[in-house]
DNA sequence: TGGAAACTGGATGTCAATGTCCAATTTATT
DNA sequence: AATAAATTGGACATTGACATCCAGTTTCCA
């Protein structure tokens, strides 16, 4: 349903959220986000030709936010690098009726679209700022670890298994 | 977000919803609903395998839903295919916070309770019922095409059915 | 009993999503 | 200018979703 690559871009931004508006390298963001370095350089570009993130090379160069957190919705992040895909047309590519989908097909897309809103009206201060008990984007933001221990999870369960 | 898998075996579902009590050959669905007919075979072994229909082979035989239309939930039927995957324990593997999730990951999870919660409450009866312009399931239910005329699309067989 | 209808299940093919690797380029610092 | 830090982009590997094909099995009916 979520995918991996939205799963990543949103680690990221979280954690740049929560670092602005200082930049981190790709490198600093992987660690943090437990995300593959070199597949989060792929996705955070693509953040950047969306416009979301600017980037600057070089040495003490890396990632930052173009708009504060407080503007930013988990929508825009989603949509830069896997876009929701509402039905707009009948799947079935009959022309039959129009604009007018189908009783299944209408209730499908209204599922998309609570699903669509909620993202829409969430946005990145808010994520950081609500209060809880947990540690903001689950794990360790700035990748340290309490104990420099990391706390191991079985590896031959797969992601699958609920 | 919703798979191809997932839509097919709504739309086989729908069709023998439509055609309840009478059992309908993978051929018959196939051409209604327009899914590929050997992938469309796999997807309704899956749903027998969920017990959301009942399978009869040899002459007469085919599919049909082990449930009243009014009795089976969109959500069934996805589930029976491909569970919808909930955000339960922390993706990032760290048993960090027990069984609190981190205000992003409540976040999409609250998104994917919406989402979810809008299939549980949808049978197919709602779907079959619903007062509409269109055309139940899109198409042409029984596999039967107005002026025998298929628009915009490869025309393959009609000689069956229709 | 034989044949046709229909499902069942395994093997295989294709392609996009995911992930890795490396050379090229840009930039700050010395 | 030299060097190290950092992004950029292309090529390649892996995996799972989607799809096809075919042989085998069950069932009905003449």
């Amino acid at each position: 349903m979520i995918s991996q690559t939205v799963e990543y871009a949103l680690r990221a931004v979280v954690h740049l959220a929560g670092e602005a508006p200082a930049a981190r390298t790709t490198d600093q963001v992987a660690k943090a986000t437990r995300v593959p370095r070199a597949y989060l350089s792929k996705v955070l570009q693509s953040l950047r030709r969306a416009g979301l993130v600017h980037s600057q090379r070089g040495i003490g160069g890396g990632m930052t936010l173009t708009k504060s957190p407080a503007e930013l919705t988990i929508l825009e992040v989603v949509n830069a690098v896997e876009p929701i895909q509402r039905i707009r047309t009948c799947p079935l590519e009959l022309a039959a009726h129009g604009v007018h989908l189908c009783p299944l097909h209408r209730r499908l897309d209204n599922a998309l679209e609570l699903f669509e809103d909620a993202f829409r009206h969430t946005t990145l201060a808010e994520v950081l700022a609500e209060p809880s008990r947990s540690i903001p984007l689950c794990p360790f933001p700035n990748g340290k670890v309490p104990n420099g221990k990391i706390p191991k999870v079985k590896e031959t369960a797969t992601k699958r298994s609920g």
